[in-house]
Order: structure tokens, then C-alpha cells, then sequence
DNA sequence: AAGTGGTCTAGACCACGCC
DNA sequence: GCGTGGTCTAGACCACTTC
């Protein structure tokens, strides 16, 4: 039992995912809410209001807090979730082959994309992913060696994301994607069903842990016709 | 001047993003700046929050808050940002071209997109973008017309955002994003410059207001060479 | 007038980093 | 031990919706 806010956060987010309660079904009242929780208002506030940054309710000043339909069918892959949760969430079956794993140095585009002098050694994880028994994802990651020293098959074929948080006590906090569209290399052609599609979509990833040091980069490698990019977002101010 | 904590994060966004205030910067402590901005500490920590979840600082516990660098050459196109708005930003040269504006009959599909009956009128908008030189965006929007009585070919050319928030008095809260990659239709050849793209980005964007009622659906068209879509994410729990 | 959410305050205790 | 951010509280006033 953590937070006192985010138990209230995960209570609805479970419930309003779960179908449980109704697209617009109205929430109990911030009043009301202190009361069931036993928390203040503020505390509720904080709650009610993660809620509504991600989608799960709208507030209405005057009126109360609603439950959206907008997330209910969509996973978002907005956010930072690693590709272990998202094929949970949408529950199809899917599988992670390991294409290589070695440790290398990086050339200079590299290097300079990690903040990272030439000669420091860098993991580098080539993986694809198949799901419903296509392989449409080509997936190549770069670790700071320093900051990962090891780094096996089984834990590749799994979730790095999991293996970092829990085994290491390192802790991602934050993430800049970037989404393009390029032509196939013949390593895509190689190694997707690429099926005469001419070009490849490519999600840049740079992952930061908590002291803002920049440690993975990562290229997610999509076919395009099975590629699809959900966001949710308010406009502030 | 209106809320406290907005003050405080223009204050700071405005800072960080003209370079002022330069990456690893340390901000004053939260202590300090209640006694800078005469406010309590919940009120700045809410504008810290805000500037945390957008990209600009990190916070650290123990040791303060610091400027980060990742949003600083970049535009994130993720939040909700008018066209108008991101050709500001860039920089660069840029036009918008009314094709056609007329009032139609919802097909069933687009009926079903804005939860309307297949009898009630929308704004169909067609428009182009200009950037550099380059035709290489094409923008449609359905506008439910029950919602927004008029709409001229002046409105369409500048911003419909800007005209909905101005002159109606209709607040766009948030929106849903859906990237994917689509062959390109005999109308994108038509109005584009494809040059031969064999493949076209598609970003739908549902657009719902403070009530949460849905009232736009757009598609915008890029060619995919000139596609780029950069996200800031905070991985929350 | 009563109920709702939005903002703000002045305190409190805690966990963490640093010296 | 001191300064830092993270959580939480019990109140206050305001603007808005509903009746």
C-alpha cells in the first residue's frame, strides 16, 4: 500500500478499464470522495486529476467528473510501456526472437546520440518481434555498457524494461520518440516479412532514468501497414 | 494576469525555451521560489509539475530541479498544437490553400466517427499546406455544423482553431490521435506533390470540447518523406 | 441557495542527497 | 544535520451549474 493518491488513481483507472463503471457515468464528488477515502481534497484532487491527463475522465467545473469512452477500445502506445505490457494489453500472441546481442563501439552518429565518447562501449540488441505469425517489428537497442554490465538471451527474449527496474535499481523516468518514415534497409528486407511494402516506419526512442541521463536509444522498426500510433492529448492554457 | 501557477510556468517555459535559462541549470528550490513569487508551496509545485510533465525540467529528489534539453531543438507535435501555431514555431515559409468548403450529408462511416445521425449536416473542409515550396499536407476536416453555424474561406486560410476559441466561444479540451500508413488515394495524387511516394502518413484526430462532446474529425495527409512526429512521455508508476 | 470543481494557503511529516 | 523534493491535511474563497 503506497500513495494514498494513486490507490484512488488505480481504483478508478481499474474500474473504468474493466467496464465497471459506464462511459459517462458520473464520478462521486471531490467531497464525497475525501469521505469514502478518507483523504483530503487535495489528495483526491491529484487523483481525480491523473485521471483526466490520461484520458479516463473529463471534469466539468460546476457539474462533476465523468468517465470517457475515448481509451476504452485503444491502447495507447503513448506513454512509455514496453512491448512485454502491449502485447498483454492487447492480447494477441506474439514472440520475441533475439537476433544478436554483442557489445560494440559506437561510430560517431552513435555516440553522439548517447552523449557518450567514441571508445566507451555500448550493448547493442538486435531483436524481431512476431505477432499473430507475421514478424513485422525490427527492434535494435543500445545500452550504456556501464550502466547495464550484464545483459543475457533470456533477459533480451523477456523485457529489458523489466529486467532494469527490477533486478538493477535503475529507474526510467522519462522518453523522447520520434516517428518517421524511411525507406526499408536490405537488414529490414532481411529480417521482416516485409512483404513488397517499400517503406518502413521507424519510432526513435531515448530513454532517460531518473537523473536525467540519456542511457538506451532505441530503434523500433515497423511495417507499415501493421503499424498504428494512439495518442491521447489535452490542450493546456 | 490570471493564475498564479501558470505565471510561474510561462515564466520559467518562456526562459528555458529562449535559451535564457541554459540545460542543467539548477532552478531555486521550491522554498525559494515561494518567496520569489509570494505563493505557497503547493502553488509551486503545481507550475514545477506542469513544466516536469511538458518536457522542460526534471526534478530530483534531494538535490532540486533541472533544465532538460530534450525538448529544446525540437517541436513536439504530440499536444494539441494548431497548424498555425507549428508553422510559427519552425519557421519556415508556409500557406494554406482552401480546396473546397461545403456543407454534406454524413456517409454512415463519418456519421459513426462524430456520433451523429446520418441526417444532420457537417462542414466538410478541404485544405492544403504549403511548406517550403512543397505541397506536401492535405488536411480534412468534418466540422459538426450545429455547433459552428458559420465558416468562410478567410477562416479556413488562417486557423479554425483560433476562430473556434475567439470568436465562438467553444474551448477545445483534448483530442485522440491515430497515426498509421496508408497508400496514398487518386486525391492525394491529385492535390500533393507525391513524387512518387508509393505510401502516405495518416494522422486522424478527433476533437472533443470541454463537455466532452466530439464535434471534429480531421484527417491530415503527409507525404512521407516529410513526416516527423516527436513525443515527450513520462513513464508514471 | 446549494453543490460542484479550480485555486491557494500555511502548515506538517517523510525520504533522499550531500557535507 | 541540513536542504531538497514528495505526500498530505484542513481549511479558505471563487466561479460555475443546477434548482
Amino acid at each position: 500500500m503506497d500513495n494514498k493518491y494513486l490507490t484512488i488513481y488505480r481504483d478508478f483507472a481499474e474500474r473504468i478499464e474493466s467496464g465497471q463503471l459506464r462511459v459517462r457515468t458520473k464520478l462521486p464528488s471531490e467531497h464525497e470522495l475525501t469521505q469514502l477515502y478518507g483523504a483530503s481534497r487535495e489528495t483526491v484532487r491529484k487523483a481525480l486529476n491523473l485521471l483526466a491527463e490520461n484520458g479516463y475522465i473529463q471534469k466539468v467545473k460546476g457539474r462533476g467528473s465523468f468517465v470517457l469512452g475515448v481509451n476504452r477500445f485503444e491502447f495507447p502506445v503513448s506513454g512509455l510501456v514496453s512491448f512485454k505490457e502491449l502485447a498483454a494489453r492487447i492480447g494477441k500472441e506474439s514472440r520475441t526472437r533475439l537476433v544478436s546481442l554483442e557489445t560494440v563501439a559506437p561510430n560517431r552518429e552513435l555516440a553522439d546520440l548517447l552523449h557518450i565518447r567514441a571508445n566507451q562501449p555500448v550493448w547493442e540488441v538486435v531483436r524481431t518481434r512476431t505477432i499473430g505469425g507475421e514478424t513485422i517489428i525490427l527492434d535494435k537497442d543500445y545500452l550504456r555498457r556501464d550502466l547495464v554490465p550484464k545483459l543475457t538471451k533470456a533477459i533480451c527474449e523477456d523485457s529489458i524494461y523489466e529486467y532494469l527496474e527490477r533486478t538493477l535499481d535503475q529507474s526510467i523516468s522519462f522518453a523522447k520518440k520520434v516517428i518517421t518514415v524511411e525507406e526499408p534497409t536490405p537488414e529490414d528486407q532481411d529480417l521482416l516479412e516485409m512483404k513488397g511494402y517499400p517503406m518502413i516506419v521507424v519510432v526513435q526512442n531515448h530513454v532517460y532514468l531518473e537523473d536525467a541521463t540519456l542511457f538506451q536509444y532505441t530503434e523500433s522498426r515497423h511495417r507499415p501497414d501493421k503499424f498504428r500510433f494512439v495518442d491521447f492529448a489535452r490542450r493546456h492554457q
